[in-house]
DNA sequence: TTGTTATCGATATAATTATATCTATATATA
DNA sequence: TATATATAGATATAATTATATCGATAACAA
């Protein structure tokens, strides 16, 4: 069923890490009783260019704008939530139970991106069978068993570097498709598998850089 | 003094986020006592194209490989630190102390990157004259005067999407040069500022759609 | 010593992504 | 009702990023 409404229309992954940041912009103009939005607009809000907007949004929406007055805000928004499949919860579970994996535990915000944590995994004994956010804490022991009986497809991260790959590897073998990788590590997976970095690494070497340009610059 | 040691060469937002992830993979290598990599070697465990990695790596080091042997580890992992800034500190305010910003506070591996959280503030009156790993939480009354004081130039956002514009006006009137922004919103800077977002709903994105293609394929 | 080979560094090509231009048209205005 | 204009959508071009190819050379083996 690959017709004009199928959410499987071709995207690059710099486009779709785009479609977030539109929906956010159309939710807040729909709060101000906007109703029809035009591509220089939105553009303009979200420092993009206009034509790429257009190019963006005819991927997501089969309901085109019209010249003059733009794309009606309401139904660039529900396609918008389709395309990105927040009407259907993924469920995840979560390895690694440190800080950062607390705080995404503690997190009631996945709720509204389709993303549903089910259960978390350590092998610190100090940790297993606290909830955090109603979510328990099982032994990695229990891993497979959950991630089979549940049909877990997403798989989050949040151990140390040097544990990444080990743990990756199991949640492959426990048939998890995508990766959400906070570790700072390049991960090797088959073909098929989906790693999604989130890399703190990389996020600061961008700013770093930019204020040892900057800085220099006022020299 | 722009020579050829200089840190400034030019180098593209992209390669800039690989650059992590060699330091980390040349740092394992080394303490498995290897001495010389090449870059066909590298390309392998980090799966990137051989040439990229030569490319990549001439930007950050002088001190070329050689045919046959390859780089020398040591050698470029010191020019690696050098490039990405981790010899010297750059110290950084928290805005929004939820479950995230405490998170982030709590983080003990922000040192090794170069990043020294100072202080955090929030508006909360619960959250104030606490301290997280020994980081105060001031008032924002008090950013302008800590940043000026201490010529903070880093901000780091971590309060709701609705508020984040405006935390990021502040940050900017404090003379922060560049912005660590994990609320899902764009936010519009001046165009010297440096905007680096860490948007969740921009990975989910991609994994989710990730999940939709590939369960798609299997029916 | 001399050939063989893995690898570098440089250059060329390809792929991807972003932006500019052009044409048609729906709406607003004179 | 005719005209002007903002905007969509399509097409063309430019910029960026990634990959392939090629000649030179250091290390190794015969």
């Amino acid at each position: 069923m690959l017709d004009q409404n199928s959410r499987l229309r071709p995207i690059s992954k710099i486009a779709l890490q785009r479609l977030p940041y539109y929906l956010n912009y159309l939710k807040k103009k729909q709060k101000e009783a906007v109703k029809n939005i035009s591509a220089p607009m939105i553009a303009n809000g979200l420092s993009l260019n206009e034509v790429q907007v257009r190019k963006d949004l005819a991927i997501v929406s089969a309901n085109g704008g019209k010249p003059k007055t733009g794309y009606v805000i309401d139904i660039l928004i529900g396609d918008l939530e389709k395309f990105l499949g927040y009407d259907n919860v993924n469920q995840a579970v979560l390895v690694g139970v440190g800080q950062l994996g607390k705080a995404l535990l503690s997190y009631k915000g996945f709720d509204d991106y389709g993303l549903e944590i089910v259960a978390a995994f350590d092998t610190d004994q100090n940790k297993l069978d606290l909830t955090i956010n109603d979510k328990c804490i099982f032994h990695m022991d229990k891993l497979k068993d959950l991630c089979e009986r549940l049909k877990i497809h997403i798989g989050i991260i949040t151990v140390s570097a040097v544990n990444a790959q080990a743990v990756c590897d199991q949640l492959i073998e426990c048939g998890v498709l995508a990766v959400w990788n906070f570790a700072p590590v390049h991960l090797k997976v088959p073909e098929h598998i989906l790693v999604q970095d989130e890399n703190m690494a990389s996020s600061l070497a961008v700013l770093s850089r930019h204020l040892a340009e900057t800085i220099e610059k006022t020299n």
